[in-house]
This record gives C-alpha cells, structure tokens and sequence, in this order.
DNA sequence: CAAAATCGGTATATTCATTATACCAATTTG
DNA sequence: CAAATTGGTATAATGAATATACCGATTTTG
C-alpha cells in the first residue's frame, strides 16, 4: 500500500503557492524556519524539499540571504512530481470539466441555497472587489465564490468532484490567462451569477454562469496559442 | 502537514472491500498473513487494522479459527473513518453527479474514441455478462464500464472527478440497490449505450445513459424508503 | 483420533522518515 | 562594525512500519 513521502507533499505545495502567484517569481520565499511553521514541518523535510525544487531549476539558494524563486518559463516541470496525467490536460479541458459540474450544481443552489449562505456569497464578492489590484488574492476569492455556490447546492459528490478538478488548476498558471482589466469583468460576471441566485432564477443563473466560464475558455484558446 | 497512518488506509480499504460485497457478511476474510500479501503491508500494521475493526463491530476474531464479517445493519460506521462529508451524502446524490459527469464526458466520447478503446468497452460487456450471477464482480465491472467511458472523453479533469465521486460510491452499497434481474437490464442498458457510441451517435448514447442511471436512480429512492 | 497444517496472538529487533536541537558560516540590516 | 537573520550541517531522539520467530488454539487431513 502507498505511502507517499512528506517532503514530496511539500515540493508540490511549494510549486502550486509559486504558480498560483502567491510566491512572486523572481522574489525571495520566506525564511526556511518560517516555512517550516508555515507547513508544520520540520526543517529537515522542508530541506529535502528545497534541495530538489532547487535540482528543478524552481528556486535557486543563496547561503545566508535567501531562497529565490526562477523564472518559471524556464522551467520543465518534472511530471513524476505533479499530479497524475497532469501533462494529458490542458486549461480547456478543466474548464470545460467545471462548466459541466458548476452548472448542474447551480440549478440545485437556487432551489436549496439558505439566506446565510447567500450572505458568505456576498462577502466573497466584497473580497473579490477589495482584491481586485492583488492578482493571487482575488483569483483565491474568485475560486472561493465557485466553491461555495457548488457546496450550496447540498451535492457532497459534485462539491468533492470540483475540489478534484480545483487540484488540476492549482498547477494550471490560471492567472496568467487573465489579462488587465479582466478582473472588472470577473466582478461583473459573479455579481450576475448572484443576483440570479438570490432572485432564485435557476435559467440565469445558469445563463450567467455559462457565460462567465464560457469566456475563461476563450482567454485560455488564447493562452494555449502563445506556448 | 498531515500525515495519515497506514493503518487507517486500510481500514477504510477493509470497510469498501466488505460494503461492495467481495468480502460477504458473515464469512471469513482471508488469513491475516494472506490479507498482508494483498495489500503489501506488513503484519503489524494488518493487526493494527484488525483491532479497530473489531472495536467498531465490523469483524468479530476468533483465535485459531480465522476473521468473521459482521452483519452490517448492526453497525453504527464511525464517520471519523469514512471519507468525509459521507453521513450527508445520499445514494442519490451520488447519482446525480454521475448522471453530470458521465453524459457530459460521453458527448465528448462520440467523438474522440479509438477502435482500440472501443474493443475494452466489449471486452467489459462480456466480463458483465460472465458474471452476472456474482453481483460483486458484475458491479465492479459495471463500474469499470462507466470509468472507460469517461476515460474515453480524453478530458483528465472529467476522469479525475468520476474518480472522486466513485470513492463515494465503494461505501454507499450500491449492490443493495440492484433487485433479482436487475443485472440483465443493466447489460441491456449498457449494449445500447455501446452500440450509440459505436455509431458515434451523441444523442442516442446521451439518452441510453441517462436512461440507465435514471433507473439507477429510482431503485436508490426505492432503497432510501427502506432505512 | 492423532498428526499436520493453518490460523490468530505476541514479542523483538530493525529500518527509515521525521522531528528536535544545536551550532556554524555567509549575508543582510541597523 | 556589530547584531540579527539567513542558509548549511551534524546528531540524537521519536515513532511508524517492517521483518522474523515462536506460541497456542483451531481446523483439516490421513
């Protein structure tokens, strides 16, 4: 029976916190002892972990400065170490694979959603316009609002099948595929997709929502030209 | 950074095993040194397993004998080892996110299969109707029938999230949900999906495999009824 | 029915991933 | 330049998992 090792949980950790913008490219990580509180791991499993993101060309180690995050573009990204059949997927597939399941989901949300539930809607939505200059925040937020209409929807399945694709995005540099000034829109779009929602209005809502992920996907068509 | 005991892996992999039926109600399981070789575990680890499933009623041990399966309706399963969010889950809605998945990924699978793929496909439709008196065979096959499908898309996130979902369905005894005869109309339902694709008919194959877990689904009511 | 084989029960030594701690050397900071 | 911070290294301790051997109860076999 498999047992995987911590310090390889670690390297992908690291890798998604990088490729997701968390960790700017080109800036310094924290300090190993503060990753090391960061992850709740000790400092050796984090060395194991930065000696081979370092053999990967991920990160580059000055003694007694800091830990340096490369130009990811640089970067052949050793499939052993990434999810499975990651290689096999390209954005277009993961997002085709979210409009499948958010829409169905939405439809049981507009039937089953509570007033509370609505109430976190919103102050997701307020996060995703506070964050809108902080290009990782607001796509965290963004995922979030996802997340959330899925889980009110009461589905277990479909919210557990969402967060099986949200793995695959978290390697999937999805921010690069937003360019300036599509945050405005992505506001937009949620502040549609909610209002449908709360007028319990299952074809907009699902309109909205389409409509929103519809234009992720031609952002990536463009994306995937550029490699 | 969590860390899961192995023992706890294979409790849950012993609970699966039992809920599917390859391991019957009241019946030995394999000797302890047999069930190490199938799950490539050492003894001790094996017995850690053991002792817990015992606590929780799942199996009763009898030295020198061998391991006995409880019967299951006395068992109050302790949601601290099942995946979680299980108690909130019905068989129902597992369905349901099948029903999603699986016809948004056969569109996708009218179009893309390969000959070679569509050989597998036959080749599990005989393995269904070989053991169509083995409910616990017929189900796995059936399952693996549905996986290849999905498969087919060519759409990883898609694969990955039926994946997830069918993690669900290893607990929620879907075998319980299949009455004397049902086997043969699951195999007519999956000959016309297999002959649908076959003529890479969307549509037909979008109905015959709605239609199939719509009957699905309407045992599971039935099932629900009886708790 | 008795011997042999098969089973669970137990104890022990070992391996290995991970932790915890301390100290060194390079660099940055004030 | 001195102090603080950083990565580099070594070592001991912990604990999960393995590997092995042997005991005693039960079942199977001849």
């Amino acid at each position: 029976m498999h047992k995987e090792l911590l310090h390889r949980k670690v390297i992908r950790e690291i890798i998604s916190l990088i490729v997701s913008g968390q960790f700017p490219q080109g800036k310094r990580l924290p300090a190993e002892r503060k990753l090391c509180e960061l992850f709740v791991i000790s400092r050796g499993t984090l060395r194991l972990a930065l000696a081979d993101l370092e053999k990967l060309g991920v990160v580059s180690i000055k003694r007694g400065s800091g830990i340096y995050v490369s130009n990811l573009s640089k970067i052949k990204m050793p499939a052993a170490l990434l999810p499975p059949n990651l290689a096999n997927t390209s954005l277009l597939d993961i997002i085709y694979a979210r409009k499948t399941i958010e829409v169905a989901a939405i439809e049981l949300t507009c039937e089953k959603i509570t007033d509370k539930q609505i109430e976190s809607l919103e102050k997701l939505l307020a996060k995703m316009i506070e964050t809108r200059d902080n290009l990782p925040e607001f796509v965290k937020f963004d995922m979030d609002f996802h997340r959330a209409i899925v889980k009110a929807s009461g589905n277990t399945p479909l919210s557990t099948a969402l967060k099986a694709i949200a793995e695959y995005h978290k390697y999937s540099q999805i921010f690069s595929s937003l360019h300036e000034g599509e945050e405005s829109l992505a506001i937009s779009y949620h502040k549609k997709i909610l209002s449908a929602i709360k007028a319990r209005n299952k074809q907009a809502a699902k309109k909205a929502l389409s409509a929103h992920l519809t234009h992720l996907e031609k952002n990536a068509e463009i994306g995937s030209k550029n490699l």
